[in-house]
DNA sequence: ATAAAAAATGTAATCGATTACATTTTTACT
DNA sequence: AGTAAAAATGTAATCGATTACATTTTTTAT
């Protein structure tokens, strides 16, 4: 029952050679002649031993687990990227440890003490939103620590970052709309602390100028990325003079409240207003309307963060590189989206 | 920049004691005197000194991290259960280590491996679908340690479960239609192997049969968890020659799916159709039209799978006990059931 | 054939905390 | 006051792998 774990020595003895050796076997097995390698590999599996990670970790000084930091686990949105994430470091040794920014008041607090107890090598946050002062915590305690954002970011800090081209999604989105003949559209923005909130307006304004729409306070409202949001928007929308023809959201979620409140107020989605939202989640393909929406591929998001988290990992002499990467957005065109009312 | 760690021996020169003294300090205090535990408890703060958890853990033997095995991390029904088994560990010194089943070949394997490199001290375990094979080789290599079952469970085994008390949700679902008038009732059921397939269908039958409904092969359809399945199975109910004037799911997944493709074909829910789910996820209110069905709660599921964990983990001696809990459920009826036509 | 260089292997210190056992100090009781 | 019991503290071994350094063996070049 209490059977002593077999180790190195047990190793040693049985293949006729010393601990060292056994410990080159393993992760160094180039520095070693034939006989001895096939002798140690030999014993390793007749008696079935696994390293201790927790020994060679300590002796190692290291964790070989990254954190990822979810703004909230409960929210569907971060799964897919967690999958890819998961995905990325499959086959490697390193473990993949989730927190939830929402459950601990102090998230950096959080990530120090994690990297000051050894348990983490690197982190991957797909939480955008630190403060000047939380980023400066952060890098301090993390030099020589790779960290990557995915997804979300922080302006002006030179962390490594996968993200999404917000900048063309939010211009996809006003393109189609402009060209199925609608020129007065509305933009529900997320949460006023997010980056995205921030690229994804910009992007919708830009593109508005450029196409030359003219462009009233009543073109930007308010949100954050729920569905709650939605509704309460298309209450303020329905409370406009002049309605806009079309609606561009910062996620799929305000767009589905958005529908669903029209609905309530006897105004259909296509026929009387059209709405696009942002992220393609599963739902989006099923609700009726489909909705028209600009795809993220979370996946390849957190399989691309993962990646350059390992290879961050791998560098260990150099200085620590930054890799940005970018990843293309695609507009999926479903049933929530025609001409405006007045052209047909 | 390469400063040294603080470590205990530090910790023990400042404070004036031995090492021996500083680790009880942290671990036993109450064995300490309070001019020693006051002068440790100072110079900690002082020094900003944090333990090193590969060398207490190698020491102790343990691991301080469970594994969570999720069967498919992108679905987000699983997001909230790990959200709740986040917030039970959170306050406990354990880390969270998530596996998604889809990702390997061999989940007993990638289980086994985890415990015996001394990565894991348990296993929270969402997916069910287990062989008896793979169950005794994780039993045989988990002896002492804690596996508990959430939401899924494997029959006929003595693991820790907490799972929803599926039985009752099929029941409350036949009684609410058959109290609307409802006498023709389908049960569109989730994938083969799933334990909660099998309880789900036993309830709906054994109800159905209480309430003496008529029952033929059509009133039972096989599937998936998934939207997919909910458009195959529609087409199904397309064919009958007698179609239900009801429809209970095995999840809102489905449902979602037979809703979207029945009204393709020209068939309103529910006014021609009513339509239960299961779960209540995120989606189901706000869908159009929004989602009666049986609300499991995923949260709480999580939580209690992580306290009964931190309790099995925590009672080290006394062997190890089985927890077993489960959840109620609650019909939560919205906009897609309704009486059925013939009866209006 | 021999010296020098390179490759292979071994010895033992090390990572940092815990804890069995030994020792000292304090408390309780006669 | 003196002794036994209890509490507090210390010493040093230990967990299991890695690696600096030392030593031996093999290869290469002259």
């Amino acid at each position: 029952m209490n059977k002593r774990n077999t180790t190195i020595q047990d190793i040693a003895k049985a293949a006729g050679v010393s601990t060292a050796t056994v410990s080159r076997a393993l992760s160094n097995p180039e520095l070693l002649s034939q006989t001895k390698l096939l002798a140690v590999k030999e014993a390793i599996k007749h008696t079935g031993y696994r390293v201790n990670r927790n020994a060679r970790n300590l002796r190692k000084q290291k964790a070989a687990a990254v954190l990822v930091l979810v703004p909230n686990l409960g929210n569907p949105f971060f799964s897919k990227i967690l999958s890819g994430i998961n995905k990325g470091f499959s086959g490697t040794d390193y473990s993949v440890l989730i927190a939830d920014s929402e459950s601990f008041d102090d998230k950096t607090q959080r990530i120090q003490n994690a990297f000051q107890d050894g348990q983490i090598d690197g982190l991957i946050s797909l939480d955008g939103t630190f403060s000047e002062n939380e980023v400066v915590e952060i890098s301090y305690d993390l030099i020589d620590k790779p960290v990557v954002f995915a997804c979300e970011w922080v302006e002006n800090t030179d962390f490594s970052s996968i993200r999404s081209d917000n900048d063309s999604g939010a211009r996809l989105a006003v393109q189609h709309l402009y060209n199925l003949g609608h020129r007065k559209i509305t933009h529900i923005r997320g949460p006023d602390s997010n980056i995205l909130t921030k690229v994804r307006q910009a992007g919708f304004l830009s593109e508005c100028k450029k196409l030359k729409l003219d462009l009233t306070n009543e073109n930007i409202i308010r949100g954050d990325f729920s569905i709650q949001a939605g509704y309460a928007a298309a209450s303020q929308i329905l409370s406009f003079s002049e309605k806009p023809t079309a609606i561009t959201c910062a996620s799929d979620e305000i767009a589905i409240g958005v529908i669903s409140q029209l609905r309530k107020a006897g105004i259909s989605v296509p026929n009387d207003i059209s709405v696009v939202g942002f992220d393609d989640i599963e739902i989006s393909n099923t609700y009726i309307p489909t909705l028209t929406t600009v795809r993220q591929d979370r996946f390849e998001l957190g399989l691309s963060a993962a990646q350059s988290m390992v290879k961050s990992l791998n560098n260990e002499k150099s200085q620590l590189s930054i890799y940005n990467k970018v990843i293309d957005v695609e507009l999926v065109v479903r049933e929530s989206t025609a001409p405006p009312p007045s052209t047909k």
